[in-house]
DNA sequence: GATTAGCACTCATGCGGAGAGAGTGCTAAC
DNA sequence: GTTAGCACTCTCTCCGCATGAGTGCTAATC
């Protein structure tokens, strides 16, 4: 379905309206804001055929007209233009990034806060699993009598640790010994693929020193059962407030329960395809509770492997803007995951 | 001011029933649901003292009474009596720990979450900074080419690491040196006595390898600054849409803001005096965002710091069970960081 | 002297109807 | 195809009234 030049241009304008005031628009506030050529009786009869094709909707018969989902999904594939990070945002996006190179995980909390703010629409980042890393090697330090940090190494430079109990008696050399036993039986294992059955197989190949084995085991377990969670991190919620389609407490409660847990988020951002940023706007959402709210996110890669951002707002959302953010955060991110991570 | 049993009797009959409808209560239901041995009358009398007296309040004429800011002062003082934990809710609590025992970090938003959801308000875990705990040894431990991990360990146990740049061409040996370098010069320092003067001085004392050095400098003050900041995790705020008193949206905007962000909350909970449980109602707070909330919290013990928990939520909060709720969760978690950390 | 029944009074709350205002659809003229 | 004009529709707000809960006070009672 394709639209004449001035019917576009009434579509385009109504929206960029009713997102910013969030009232249906008249005919005539059409004609004034926008100065078409043609006379508000005019627009009338276009408004009237956008209705019918399904672009707009009316409240009721005596009130301007809003645009459905749909017309806002043709704004986004037909005439929208993203809107990118001005300099001084991507300034103080740098900033944010300089306070902060040191750990990934608060990096990353900081890039949500960054997202929501600039937006202000609530904002999301998801860590990705860890599946496609390789077992390199395993290190046991003693750190203290009879603690050690168990590390296990991967192939992309992931570190991941725990603290495990060891004999006091037990020797440098002895547990560097255990360790490499662990490296040699794990080797190069996609981490995704340590089973089970594989932990319980070292325990029988390794008969020395039972319980430091039986520790490290369960420490190892533990971590593969925490890499396989994607970790959620929630920027901004409370944007939502500002909303007035929100002033509703029961609408409201419905979508804060939503963003407030990470569980039900995970449900909600869908795989992504290919490597642009993907707009889901309001029923386009599988889960019933964020019918009335739109997604914009991409998907980033560190230690190879794959996560998302992204931003949720109202359906009535500033697209241009919130897919121009995600776009260019998300390539200055993984710029910089290329050099540092 | 003491008060006589009959007064006594009806102001908790009232903090009861208020507690539980959010609406003023009348002098008939007092008789009715208590069964006093008096007349609605008789209670009308006394409420109207208890009214002067300042425990009570009438939000208009013809509406029952609500007990005040003081009433609740009273009853949390004389008449409370804490309700800990029943066994299935104990049961549930040992269940969280068992999950997750292994990353204290985990563990403590678990007991958040818990907190919240046995209370119905909303909950607050803080994690202590490191003031008293002593740097014990550094070490640094290659991981992969060109990277290594340096862990700072405690007198207390404590682990603390961040990723550093290495030279590629360097040795175990050397950096073993450098280790034991930084190790000697800061053993037994306090942390928080570690001032930028004293990291300066090493980086001249080590003259080899300076960018080794360098690398770990930075990342030893990151992680001293990282230490200094208290973490702040807050579960169920989103409790607090439930409760009557916060239906005026500009009100709830308000507090969720304040719990929203750690910076806020961090400032409103007071210092702790002692052991016990502590409460702070309403405007007992300073700060004037929660001067509808109330605050109930006890310190606890990990690594020889003390950190905080507690519950927040209106003045209309079941004391009793939040006290008891509180109590117990903070032995709990203190009995086990004894055995663990 | 304390307690109680009775009653007039007060005030929040909910409901319905009237009036204003915004915006439409339709018709007829350009 | 476009426009001016106008009747019509529907929402929103304000006002007044009835309702009902709960009080305070007075006078009677224990």
């Amino acid at each position: 379905m394709t639209l004449d030049e001035r019917k576009r241009k009434i579509l385009e304008s109504i929206i960029k309206d009713y997102v910013e005031t969030a009232e249906p628009v008249g005919s005539r506030a059409v004609v004034k804001k926008h100065d078409l050529k043609v006379s508000a009786a005019t627009v009338r009869n276009e408004m009237a055929d956008l209705e019918e094709m399904g672009y707009l909707e009316q409240p009721h018969t005596s009130a301007g007209r809003i645009p459905s989902q749909m017309g806002f999904r043709y704004y986004v594939d037909c005439l929208m233009e993203k809107e990118n990070l001005d300099e001084q945002e991507f300034e103080s996006l740098q900033n944010v990034l300089r306070e902060n190179l040191q750990e990934r995980d608060n990096l990353i909390e900081d890039i949500a806060h960054f997202l929501s703010q600039v937006t202000n629409y609530a904002s999301f980042v998801i860590l990705p699993t860890v599946k496609f890393n390789e077992f390199k090697n395993l290190q046991i330090i003693p750190v203290e009598k009879g603690k050690a940090l168990l590390l296990v190494v991967t192939d992309m430079g992931m570190i991941m640790h725990r603290k495990i109990g060891i004999p006091e008696s037990m020797e440098v050399e002895e547990l560097q010994a255990v360790a490499r036993a662990f490296t040699q039986i794990f080797g190069s294992k996609k981490l995704d693929k340590i089973r089970r059955g594989d932990l319980q197989q070292i325990r029988d190949a390794l008969k020395q020193r039972r319980n430091v084995i039986d520790n490290a085991l369960e420490a190892i377990d533990n971590l593969l059962k925490n890499s396989k969670n994607e970790k959620v991190m929630i920027s901004g919620t409370l944007n939502i407030l500002n909303e007035p389609e929100f002033k509703d407490l029961d609408k409201l409660k419905r979508i804060l329960t939503v963003l407030d847990e990470d569980g039900p988020l995970k449900n909600i951002i869908p795989e992504l395809v290919g490597d642009n940023v993907d707009i889901r706007i309001g029923r386009e959402n599988q889960n019933e509770d964020i019918n009335e709210m739109s997604l914009v996110f991409a998907g980033y890669k560190s230690f190879g492997e794959m996560g998302k951002i992204g931003v949720i707002g109202p359906v009535r959302m500033e697209y241009w803007k919130a897919a121009g953010t995600v776009e260019s955060v998300r390539d200055f991110l993984e710029e910089l995951f290329k050099q540092r991570f």
